[in-house]
DNA sequence: CGCCGGTTTGACATACTTCAAGAGAAGTGG
DNA sequence: CCACTTCTCTTGAAGTATGTCAAACCGGCG
């Protein structure tokens, strides 16, 4: 279900331009990527690469959502990274991945050939500085994601998750409230990143809901209504960190 | 409980000198490391950096284990990260890092002073390729933790970690059998590790060793009976992600 | 209208945790 | 060398959060 896409943007003009892997780049290094990029799209539910095949492309999230996730010979799926708009697919000096990459929602991607795309890591400092500041920012976010995987409830979990959506898509209002938000993925999909089943989530989901800390407009749309009850219910620290 | 250490040993004879960050550097690169490093070491249980503390050095592991853990308000722990010789710790572009490091043996460190370090990052484009192969080396790791914590059984964890030890020290005899090998951690650390509760670990080792997949020899040292047995507990692929 | 995927809800099963006690090893000081 | 403490580990019994299985619900769509 690839869709060549032929309105190519340019660089300059480009939604990630300043996030992607080419953000430190220098007008004269963009030109070198401008003249190898290309852009595909996939459609949501559409699977981006398989587990194993061979990496032709490497590629930076224009639009849209791609998930990465890892399955078990007997079925059981853990999602192990969330791609958002500048987010990096691949990596150089590797020929596959082992995990799947799906697009989520309708995905745009600016793709780069992986052979062309190791020279020029090699060649184009910048490039490879900004891909080590990607790589550590995910590393990160997977910390953070194996905590909650080892150690926390359902319910902070789901808690956890709500958060971040909301973090994502700031708009809180003065008192705090925050207007309708879309759960960008199935209770299915939800259970599989969270570590959990579906069943659980749908549960704990209803739960916050019945503890007035969210409700739901419909199925797939909520707001916050309490974001301090909804952090408390996360388990995080309540200063981010600073030592007391 | 820092030792200053004084007997620095020469970068071209360092035992990590073709794994760590200075891997890609040339003799002139290595000169410059050589002028700015100095070395420390911690003791066994010795706490490296606190979650919040201000980086003041990044460092590669020269000798040692050393954990990297997260810890919740409720003291509930979770271990994100095990740095081995010629691992990295810490990260240019940032003041602090959220997670406590701490010595699990004895552990020897080559340190940089931070700002000095992210300089020669930015200068020095062998470093920042280096660290960005590091990084996403560090980050397939997580992924696969990711998958244990969030999927995997309290069996399946443990063999994994088993194996992934057996792996690590490459001893096997002709028929597959492993010999001697150490816990490198208490059954505390381990289960801080897998997510899990000591007593949960201390079950599934000797459920293991009822099953005549390992054998004990004291608490800390056993060796593997039946590998591909150890193998097939874990739960992972025979075949590595090969298609079928 | 009737199907269909996604979701909710209930009843039940169970893997893991929690709590508690005790056994082994290892160190410490007399 | 022997108490004594301390720490780690094992083992048991009981509790519980979450998973499993199954049925029903709901909104969308042909």
């Amino acid at each position: 279900m690839k869709i060549p896409d032929s309105n190519i943007v340019r660089c300059s003009e480009c939604p990630i331009r300043h996030r992607a892997v080419c953000a430190r780049c220098d007008d004269d290094e963009l030109g070198i990527l401008e003249g190898m990029k290309s852009y595909r799209t996939f459609a949501a539910g559409d699977p981006i690469l398989w587990r194993g095949e061979e990496l032709v492309y490497v590629a930076s999230v224009v639009s849209g959502v791609a998930t990465l996730s890892k399955t078990m010979e007997d079925g059981r799926t853990q999602m192990v990274g969330l791609l958002l708009p500048s987010d990096f697919i691949g990596r150089p000096g590797r020929q596959e991945i082992d995990f799947d990459v799906t697009a989520t929602t309708d995905v745009t991607l600016c793709c780069f050939s992986r052979r062309p795309f190791e020279k020029l890591v090699d060649e184009t400092p910048h490039v490879a500085q900004r891909l080590m500041e990607l790589a550590l920012d995910e590393l990160d976010a997977a910390r953070d994601w194996m905590l909650l995987l080892g150690r926390k409830t359902a319910r902070e979990k789901v808690a956890t998750f709500l958060e971040m959506l909301a973090r994502r898509s700031r708009n809180p209002d003065a008192d705090g409230t925050q207007h309708e938000m879309t759960l960008p993925m199935t209770r299915d999909q939800i259970s599989n990143y969270l570590g959990l089943t579906l069943e659980t989530v749908s549960r704990q989901l209803n739960a916050l809901k019945n503890d007035k800390i969210i409700a739901f407009i419909d199925r797939r749309n909520f707001e916050v209504l309490n974001l301090a009850a909804l952090h408390d219910a996360t388990g995080d620290d309540n200063d981010g960190g600073m030592i007391s």
